[in-house]
DNA sequence: GTCTGTTATTGGCAGCCTGCCAATAGTAGG
DNA sequence: CCTACTATTGGCAGGCTGCCAATAACAGAC
């Protein structure tokens, strides 16, 4: 019956690499308490003492892969920064929009706007991808990445840009056009109108 | 040394009122996992097996808990609509911010734009609250609360003020006033010119 | 004031989950 | 071939959760 899977020995790294595709997986499913070091061991075809030795801690393993997940978007490339300012900010919300591909949607906002089981630690790993991507934003537009303000401002227009990413990827309730839309008419007045008055 | 605080019977209400808002000071603090039902109980000062009894699970505790932070802030009485476009956009913005009380700040914030340990079930509490302040903005802006397509909007834009909100209140790095600015403009361009093109 | 029925409240049992650690067995290098 | 090295396992101990039968406040009747 049960395919005793032979005992198999891999590098740590693609050991460390199978474990958090398993956990990413599951994770993305259900909430963090719903899913048990048995299921995340079974699922990745091992022992449940393995996924301590790699990271020691069933909370550790979390933070892993959200750690992962969150750094995806940031990673993209950006298009460089030239034309009008309207164009400009075009091209921000262009980038922000097209970090989402419809499979990751699911943990990209999950991991952005929700927050799969989180705390002070979780918020910490995903405000720190924020800034990043707010940083980028503020490249993009011509603002100043270093005024602390302005990054705050566009950090907060992040969480507009994810409520609408969900709208449009998972409530379905805004097409994407429509998504763009907003995110541009909204960056472009934050630019123009709130920035400077900051 | 210990008070054993003997025995004392109290209405289901008064005790579920107790238990509540214990569970609710706790789950502030911590994450749900890191709260033990017995460190609950201690907390409310009443046996384990009580929690069980009002409440049936740890979880249906804490959704109890979720939804009832997440009704305050629309509970708050709405300012009558009346005035120009902007004078109706300032006072949207103002209910927004001002359904933030400091302390409740932590809670409201966590529950709004975190989610202190959640999945679907948290999700569509939270969701359900947040549509109904969407409808309560579009209807102070004078927008059709019974379009889909706008209320989506501003749900989307409720994402800002909630991020705008944790600027000023938690992090700091934004003034009320900064954060006013920056939702009174993106809501009124939001109304004038995104909300007619959907 | 006492007694009794109702039911709020408790305490402990059984099962599951987690972190730990000593034992086991692949595998590369001599 | 055989021997270290270390990836991998399995089981033990403590803690937490849900459940349920036993207990004891309290209200109302007499």
């Amino acid at each position: 019956m049960t395919e005793t899977a032979r005992r198999q020995r891999l590098s740590p790294d693609q050991r460390r690499e199978q474990i958090l595709v398993a956990a990413e997986r599951l994770f993305a499913e259900r909430p963090y308490v719903d899913v048990s070091t048995t299921e995340l061991a079974a699922a990745a075809g091992v022992a449940r003492g393995l996924l301590n030795h790699y990271f020691g801690d069933k909370r550790a393993l979390y933070l892993d892969v959200v750690r992962r997940a969150s750094l995806l978007p940031t990673l993209e490339d950006v298009p460089l920064p030239t034309g009008s300012l309207t164009e400009r900010v075009d091209a921000a919300v262009h980038w922000f929009l097209g970090s989402i591909t419809p499979e990751r949607a699911t943990y990209l906002t999950i991991g952005a706007a929700e927050g799969v089981g989180d705390d002070a630690e979780v918020r910490a790993i995903l405000d720190e991808a924020h800034d990043l991507a707010a940083g980028r934003v503020l490249e993009l537009v011509g603002g100043d990445p270093a005024d602390a303000a302005s990054r705050a401002a566009i950090r907060a227009f992040g969480e507009l840009a994810r409520g609408a990413i969900r709208e449009w990827s998972r409530a379905g309730t805004l097409t994407r056009a429509q998504a763009h839309l907003l995110l541009r008419e909204s960056l472009l007045v934050i630019v123009e109108n709130v920035l400077p008055g900051l």
